[in-house]
DNA sequence: AGGCTAATGTACACATTGTAGACATTCAAC
DNA sequence: GTTGAATGTCTACAATGTGTACATTAGCCT
């Protein structure tokens, strides 16, 4: 019925940071991006798992980094959100806001 | 930092689609609910384990229906949101929402 | 009666996600 | 040259997501 399998939580979460990121989105940055604003602490396992994840699902693209990177043994594997990324989050938001709708209020009494 | 573990994808649309039933809530509106409104084919085995598990961990309250129902072998099990499971539905909704924050009108040109 | 079907659940099995921890690499600072 | 910071990769395991098969009882046909 929707885009093939839905988004998991944490990946939404990733997909998102690198948006917010923007030019510059790697692993540190999308982990602190996502704990900044969850509030939640996010192990850097997770992040590059998810990473690799999306990535395969064509949800993202990736590229290294400068070959002589400052400080650091790795380059920086740098990512952009694809299309379908896009998709896919809209997507979330979509089902979960239909399933929202008329809930503020009553939540609000319990 | 958050409560304990996050709220997955799927659960959240059982415990949204519970509280959007109210009185009544058991697994076949559980799943007709979640269809209607994400447009998305769910099957009745993932929409019991996920009641079942949303109980377990006490976001879920159930009872047992007429112990003589008319149209069916199984009594029905009705289910109810519970305090921790409205809790877990917010702190959800908080998260995605800080994620999102400033990005719609970024998604609208891509 | 005997059998078929619908409405419900339960029980499993297995695939996908979520998450943490250990290990590796290189530069910079001491 | 030892130590620490910044980055990733690898791996293992727990939790969630999903489908299929099986079980039960009422009502309907014939």
């Amino acid at each position: 019925m929707a885009g093939q399998t839905p988004l998991g939580e944490f990946e939404q979460l990733v997909l998102l940071a690198v948006l917010q990121i923007g030019d510059g989105a790697y692993g540190v940055p999308v982990r602190r991006e996502i704990e900044r604003r969850t509030r939640r602490a996010v192990s850097r396992g997770a992040v590059y798992t998810t990473l690799d994840r999306l990535e395969s699902k064509g949800l993202l693209g990736s590229w290294l980094g400068e070959p002589t990177p400052q400080r650091s043994g790795k380059a920086k594997r740098f990512y952009r959100v694809e299309r379908a990324g896009i998709k896919a989050l809209k997507e979330s938001r979509t089902a979960l806001r239909s399933m929202w709708t008329g809930l503020e209020t009553v939540l609000g009494e319990l």
